[in-house]
DNA sequence: TAAATCCGCCTTTTT
DNA sequence: GGCGGATTTA
């Protein structure tokens, strides 16, 4: 069942544990495995045990093979989650200890990034000109992920704000949910014992930011029982905070190498091997096959962009019949999100034999991963936002979005002047729109449509605590008439129609909350959806499609035949992570590719193709002279077999 | 207040 | 080429 050193991994139970878990080495079953012999061998508590992952997805997986494996009660009691709702159960109970109360709201990065500017704006309506707020927001950024604060002062000026707002607001954002938790740690030592646990496992370790660090740290004090699993070379999140060093680093009593690969045939092994091996910041180690079958990695190098779509099209065709693979089996990689888009109009047009019937068909069924609008959609986010300011009263991100949507006669002059009064005094705008100021004169009409408003939001309060979440929530979208301003504000029939969809989907979603929920309340249900993309997504899964994604969302899966498309210079490695001498990251970023082919993998690229609406030159990827020659067949893009 | 026009930029994405 | 943001114009 396990290979001698999956076993050491699922046995060495005491003391930091580093397992260094190569691409398909089975890293999941090592973590499972661990975790269920714990209970059964060591006869842990399972309520002792806390495993980290990064996505819901990985964790609900887990959850569920746990579950196969011991009786579905004491499954339960093992505690996992993602770093992010594991810090939100905290701090719901506990952070009144630190000046919020328990009802607060989370903000994602829309809202974050809006308020900045507000802040940024109404800090320099004093003091003239304003600089480009990107490289502040970089700055503020960068503080926060260190807990260091920004040297410059407006920076410094604007995390300030931006934290007394944030604490104003009673709202808390994906990066302060985790440093709260370690605030809260490290000023109340009694309340850390806690939520310490014996045994720590954490996932894709690679991925840890530095404030995630001290957590873990935190929360492994106790018992210093810290196993972390991951791989230094599939570290690909640098850009969003993720710190190689973290693993590089970490102080470990036993270090355990899985690299016996179950994945992928020894030829996409040896291109992976090579390739990585020109980093010098990582871990020694090289994926070992478990078969000696092989496949030629095949290459070409097509004149256009169009040409080498065609010709990926034209492979998969050829190795759907010759080798019997379904359309599922099938992935196109790329590194960015506009390199689909001619693959998809290949897909469409291609022409193919079905091989039962013998009927031809148009079209390829294809399936594009990812692409965020999902919860972007601007109904979406102001019937949140209405919830949002029914839950917390003092989310003002949220009341600004919505106090004239649907349009009642609220104008951004008014509103100036209400949020100055706000800002230089200090008093929370829904106590200015409840009571008024003797300050300000406000047009009657203005008065109006404010008390109106105040009324509205009342109401609802009480209709959510009084019936369903289900019928509140109905009551209060049929109040604001929202369907009437959809009808006046949308032009074409079939945008009206889809947003008035998304609507519904709302109402469901809330709906369903509430019937799965132990129990269900508003808070919870917004905290729910901010924190797990999934459980919006209303997944309409193809059973047998292509599948096109970025290299970045192919981690963690595996396919028959991979295709890699695009590999030019400028593409990857990507012209600014050169010119940021950030080559070792876009060279993991390949070697994930590569390394989720099961057995046929497809490297290719073109001479000239569309960039930024101008035909545009470039060469094949200084990566692929990594890899050594004999591994690849290269084959002309007319005949690519 | 909203439409019109211009300008500048362009990765990767989960929580 | 196309989007978002900012400024200008009716």
């Amino acid at each position: 069942m396990l290979n001698a050193q999956q076993k050491k991994a699922v046995e060495t139970t005491e003391g930091r544990v580093l397992v260094l878990a190569g691409a398909g080495s089975g890293k999941t079953r090592v973590i499972i495995h661990r975790i269920v012999h714990l209970i059964e061998k060591r006869e842990v508590q399972p309520s002792a045990i806390l495993g980290l992952t990064f996505t819901n997805k990985a964790a609900r997986e887990m959850k569920e093979r746990i579950g196969k494996m011991l009786d579905a009660k004491r499954a339960k009691e093992v505690t996992l989650s993602t770093f992010h709702s594991f810090c939100m159960q905290i701090l719901r109970k506990e952070i009144h200890r630190l000046g919020y109360t328990a009802d607060f709201t989370l903000y994602d990065e829309g809202d974050m990034k809006r308020l900045l500017k507000q802040l940024a704006r109404s800090t320099l309506e004093h003091e003239g000109e304003m600089p480009s707020l990107e490289p502040v927001a970089a700055k503020i950024a960068q503080a926060r992920a260190s807990g260091a604060p920004p040297d410059d002062k407006f920076s410094n000026d604007l995390y300030e704000r931006l934290h007394g707002c944030l604490r104003a607001y009673n709202a808390v954002d994906f990066d302060s949910l985790l440093s709260l938790t370690v605030e809260l740690f490290e000023k109340h030592p009694e309340v850390k014992k806690l939520y310490q646990f014996r045994y720590i496992m954490i996932d894709e370790y690679q991925d840890t930011s530095p404030i995630q660090y001290r957590l873990a740290e935190l929360l492994a004090e106790g018992s210093g029982n810290l196993c972390v699993v991951g791989d230094d070379d599939q570290s690909i999140y640098g850009w969003r905070g993720a710190e190689v060093k973290n693993i590089l680093q970490f102080p470990h009593d036993t270090l355990i190498r899985l690299q016996q690969n179950y994945r992928s045939l020894p030829p996409i092994l040896k291109a992976a091997n090579h390739l990585i091996a020109h980093n010098t910041e990582r871990h020694d180690k090289e994926l070992v096959a478990t078969t000696d079958e092989s496949q030629p990695i095949v290459l070409f190098h097509a004149p256009t962009a169009a040409d080498e779509a065609a010709a990926v099209v034209q492979r998969m065709l050829y190795l759907r019949s010759e080798k019997g693979l379904r359309w599922r089996d099938f992935a196109i990689l790329y590194r960015s999100n506009a390199l689909s888009q001619l693959f998809e109009m290949a897909l469409i047009q291609a022409m193919w034999q079905e091989q039962k019937t013998k009927s031809w068909k148009r079209g390829i069924p294809y399936a594009v991963f990812g692409g965020t609008e999902l919860y972007e959609r601007s109904e979406v986010k102001d019937l949140m936002a209405y919830l949002r300011v029914v839950a917390n009263s003092r989310d003002e991100e949220a009341l600004l979005r919505i106090i004239n949507v649907p349009r009642r006669g609220i104008s951004d002059k008014t509103l100036g002047q209400l949020t100055s009064l706000n800002r230089t005094r200090q008093i929370p705008l829904w106590h200015l729109l409840e009571k008024g100021d003797p300050q300000i004169e406000l047009p009657t009409r203005a008065q109006n449509a404010i008390h109106h408003f105040v009324l509205l939001i009342q109401e609802a309060r009480h209709k959510f605590a009084n019936s369903s979440l289900k019928e509140a929530f109905t009551w209060l979208i049929e109040a604001i008439e929202y369907k009437n301003a959809i009808e006046e504000e949308v032009q074409s029939d079939k945008a009206r129609l889809y947003k008035w969809e998304n609507v519904q989907n709302c109402i469901n979603a809330l709906g369903q909350y509430e019937e799965e929920s132990e129990n269900p309340s508003l808070i919870d249900f917004l905290s729910t959806t901010m924190l797990d993309q999934s459980y919006r997504e209303e997944r309409e899964e193809w059973n047998d499609a292509v599948n096109l994604m970025t290299f970045h969302s192919a981690k963690g899966l595996e396919f028959e035949a991979c295709f890699l498309i695009g590999l030019e210079d400028p593409i990857i490695p990507h012209e600014k992570s050169v010119a940021e001498n950030r080559l070792e990251e876009e060279r993991r970023l390949l070697y994930v590719a590569i390394t989720r082919a099961k057995k046929f993998l497809t490297l290719s690229m073109a001479r000239t193709r569309m960039r930024y609406g101008k035909e545009d030159e470039s060469s094949p990827s200084r990566f692929l002279f990594e890899i050594p020659k004999e591994l690849l067949r290269v084959v002309s893009h007319r005949h690519p077999f």
